[in-house]
RNA sequence: GCCCGGGUGGCGGAACGGUAGACGCGGAGGCCUCAAAAGCCUCUGCCCUUCGGGGCGUGUGGGUUCGAGUCCCACCCCGGGUACCA
């Protein structure tokens, strides 16, 4: 009889080559039909180098959600590209004078390479990158909708720009005051940039969070980003100048507690304020310091309050009252209007500003101790404020004072955001050309559709020098006007590589359509995406702007889905001994060379079997041998009961060695099925095949029939396959002749997930005292009395009062005694 | 500071308010072998034991309950997000 021995290097490739072949994972969009159709995405890579074990997990989940889908009947679409734009392959151009396109190229090619050695069930068909001509052709198609409906605009205004990377950055991609990709400490500049109107669709975007399968947490991150603020705003007079200045607050209830106001540094009206007040030179020594400080410096939040006397006043509206106006750096000019009113004994950064320059302070709403300490942020009943309005509590006189104030022409309800319009351009070399033509007649004239793409030129030098590397191509530059035929430009700024995988979803339902992005009817039945799968670092940014993308286009009559997104989830970080691998930790565990030594099977069944795949999970060189003994063991127990077992069918009446195997693998069914589709729960999925796999093993199952250890094991090879597909569908053909990927989903046999009997728990005062084995329908006086007859109960119980009995039918009894 | 997660054996982790520690790793002993590798079997939370069993155990302290890792209150520690947003 042949040795039977696992040979991963044998089998991944052979099945590999049957998938390829036969191009098992590919749909066609005439199968698109909401009834039956998922659409499995994971978020696309961005190709540098090698896979990492991030990417491994990943696609790892995906794969499973997406043979789990096709085998439970749908038609499943699960493609696969690259954002494959952006700086670090436009660096490594700099250093290096490689081409981007030829370090993506490369990198690409050995992403492909190990998506076939992982086995996923990829349709190659729909395949791109985000880099090649005919996909970045509609990208630039998109960008110039929005510009045409307004939704994308040129303006001049203060953005913040990385001094390393030479370019501007969006509000999102600065963290902590610097540059998220190269950690560089960002500068204010004033530029005219491209921005995309996302603020129009805040409301949106936040509302329809609501109608979302995600994670808790995310959403959580998408409002506070949007932070959405309600409040009102009110109108201060400068009499001396006559000038009326708004400013937006949260909190109107506290205006008769105002006892100064306060504008931003870069509050245009800064300087003409102090003109003539003799307080001249202390402003502009103190805007000119403010403007040179670092984001970070400003930011700070131990920073101590500063600030300088306009030398001008502003009038209550409430009350009539003069507040002196200072210009202070803790006041934003991009958020509300750059001014604000200062309640020194309601807030907690106008009552630090009021102790720095000796302000008046005043307590406008009551604590519970009416004279407690100050600032107060909480509610109460109002004081010291109006007649009308002292004792109603804040909330209701928030109300009040907003409605007076409107009736009065002072102010009015008004709502505030934190989100920006999103800066969209960059002035780097490596990405997506904006379609754009500057005319000196007729100023930004978009490039005709029949003319994308405009294709980004081959350059010599892609080092930044302020300005993008494209306007050294003077012979792209230099155009006709689209619309007069005179002398033209170019616009030599690129997009921000977001653009690229803010519609890359859509691209895939429809990829190789060369006459349209897409075919709405095509996206509108594919859409929205079931299940994507992604890390949380994309919690914002990525997720925020495919959504407005989503919604812009929808209300541009291109899709009809509001969500691209129904279901996300977020996967956790693989460590190594508890730190996050870095090549320069040295500690990198490869998957290129995982799959050399173990197969991939090895490799992603171990990953999901490491914990939850929503935590954190540290890597375990020794957890990896143990899963490869496993996938082993499975093969080999298969591979020889196919050879040595007859083929028959499981017996209408299983003896009691089969009949046990047949239930565990009825209750792995059950287990494997609910771990799957009601949770992410892949590592309790495969631990319930190990304990089928461990019931059949020739030293296990005893005198079971053939039949019924043939259909434990093909069970467990088909519970498995979606985390190990080359070694199930190995072991499976052996067993049964057929494909396992071609089989429905086994249903789980309601006969067999209950027994005769149960393991009956017997606790006195809540202690386990003793199991005995009970029939499955026995009375609850029946199980009492079998209960108390175990000669261990009897002893706990013996000579005290019984006070209560407790049964719960299919479990246990608990008996309460005293004395 | 605020908002989320999370604290369970030597380790990763299981556990509808009902047997805490499934499954795996690691460890101990054994089988097979001339020997090894591979494979297989048994045991493995801590303490006590007359070997029947008993006590203690899920970050800390309270509470609810016949019964709490799970629910409630207060607190401690770790991780993440966010922070002059008026």
């Amino acid at each position: 009889m042949a040795e039977h021995r696992y040979d991963p290097k044998e089998i991944e490739p052979r099945w590999q080559q049957v998938w390829a072949d036969e191009r098992t994972w590919e749909v066609s969009n005439a199968d698109a039909d909401p009834s039956h159709k998922s659409y499995v995405l994971e978020m696309l890579p961005y190709p540098s180098g090698e896979p990492h074990i991030g990417h491994l997990k990943n696609y790892s989940i995906g794969d499973a959600v997406a043979h789990f889908h096709r085998r439970a009947g749908r038609t499943v679409l699960h493609p696969m590209g690259y954002d494959a734009f952006g700086l670090p392959a436009e660096n490594n151009a700099i250093k290096t004078g490689v081409h981007p396109r030829d370090a993506t190229q490369k990198a690409i090619e050995s992403f492909q390479r190990q998506f076939h050695e992982w086995g996923m069930s990829i349709d190659w068909s729909r395949e791109f990158g985000t880099h090649e001509p005919r996909y970045y052709r509609w990208t630039q198609w998109i960008f110039l909708q929005l510009f045409q409906h307004g939704l994308a605009y040129r303006k001049d205004a203060a953005v913040k720009w990385c001094p390393n990377d030479a370019t501007v950055l969006a509000n999102e991609q600065v963290v902590d005051g610097h540059c998220e990709r190269c950690g560089a400490e960002v500068e204010a500049r004033q530029l005219e940039q491209w921005f995309f109107r996302i603020t129009d669709y805040a409301d949106r975007l936040l509302d329809d969070l609501d109608g979302i399968s995600w994670p808790e947490h995310v959403k959580t991150m998408q409002r506070n980003w949007i932070g959405r603020s309600e409040g009102a705003e009110v109108t201060f007079r400068c009499e001396e100048l006559a000038i009326d200045y708004p400013v937006f607050t949260t909190r109107p209830d506290t205006l008769f507690g105002a006892t100064f106001f306060v504008m931003a540094p870069e509050h245009p009206d800064v300087e003409r304020l102090a003109a003539g007040t003799g307080q001249e030179d202390a402003v502009r020594e103190y805007v000119n310091h403010a403007m040179g400080e670092s984001v970070e410096e400003r930011g700070a939040a131990d920073k101590p309050k500063t600030g300088v006397f306009l030398g001008r006043h502003v009038v209550n509206p409430v009350n009539g009252e003069s507040l002196p106006m200072y210009v202070a750096d803790y006041v934003l000019m991009e958020y509300g209007t750059g001014a604000i009113m200062a309640v020194p004994g309601h807030d907690e950064r106008d009552f630090a500003f009021a102790q720095a320059y000796d302000l008046p302070v005043r307590r406008v709403v009551a604590d519970q101790d009416p004279e407690g300490e100050l600032p107060y942020t909480g509610d109460g009943p109002l004081m010291n404020s109006h007649p009308d309005f002292d004792g109603m509590h804040n909330r209701e006189a928030l109300e009040r004072i907003v409605d007076w104030l409107d009736r009065e022409g002072k102010g009015h309800k008004s709502i505030n955001y934190r989100l920006r319009d999103w800066l969209v351009s960059r002035q780097r070399y490596w990405g997506c050309p904006i379609p754009i033509v500057h005319c000196d007649q007729c100023g930004m004239v978009p490039v005709p559709e029949e003319q994308l793409p405009v294709v980004l030129p081959d350059v010599t030098d892609y080092k930044p020098k302020g300005k993008s590397p494209l306007a050294a191509a003077e012979a792209w530059v230099r155009v006709p006007c689209p619309s007069c035929g005179g002398d033209a430009r170019r616009e030599t700024d690129t997009m921000d590589t977001f653009v690229d995988s803010s519609w890359y979803f859509l691209r895939y339902c429809d990829a190789t359509n060369d006459d349209q992005a897409w075919d709405p009817s095509v996206v509108n039945r594919w859409m929205s995406v079931d299940q994507y799968i992604g890390g949380v670092e994309h919690a914002i940014l990525h997720l925020l702007y495919a959504r407005f993308f989503t919604k812009a286009l929808a209300d541009l009559g291109h899709l009809d889905v509001q969500e691209p997104f129904a279901r996300l989830f977020t996967q956790g970080m693989i460590t190594k001994d508890g730190a996050k691998m870095s090549k320069s930790k040295g500690n990198v565990v490869s998957p290129a060379a995982l799959v050399e030594r173990y197969g991939a099977d090895t490799a992603r069944c171990y990953i999901l079997f490491i914990g939850p795949p929503d935590q954190d999970a540290d890597w375990s060189d020794t957890g990896v041998e143990g899963m490869h003994r496993f996938l082993g063991r499975l093969w080999r127990t298969c591979a020889t009961a196919a050879d040595e077992l007859p083929e028959a069918p499981v017996p209408d009446e299983p003896d009691a060695d089969a009949l046990r195997i047949v239930r565990k693998a009825h209750w792995a069914i059950d287990k494997v099925t609910n771990d799957l589709d009601q949770r992410f729960a892949f590592n309790t999925a495969i631990a319930a095949v190990m304990e089928l796999l461990n019931e059949v093993t020739p030293e296990k199952r005893g005198a079971a029939d053939a039949g019924s250890v043939r259909f434990a094991l093909a069970t467990a090879a088909s519970l498995l396959f979606p985390f190990a597909p080359h070694v199930t569908t190995d072991a499976y053909e052996r067993l049964t002749g057929r494909r396992v990927w071609e089989e429905p989903w086994p249903p789980a046999d309601p006969r067999y997930l209950e027994a005769d009997t149960f393991e009956l728990v017997v606790q006195v005062n809540g202690k386990v005292r003793d199991r005995v084995e009970a029939p499955t329908g026995a009375s609850e006086q029946a199980l009492l009395e079998l209960a108390r007859a175990q000669p261990n109960v009897q002893a706990h119980i013996d000579g005290k009062q019984v006070v209560k009995e407790i049964v719960v039918p299919g479990k246990l009894v608990n008996v309460v005694v005293r004395g």
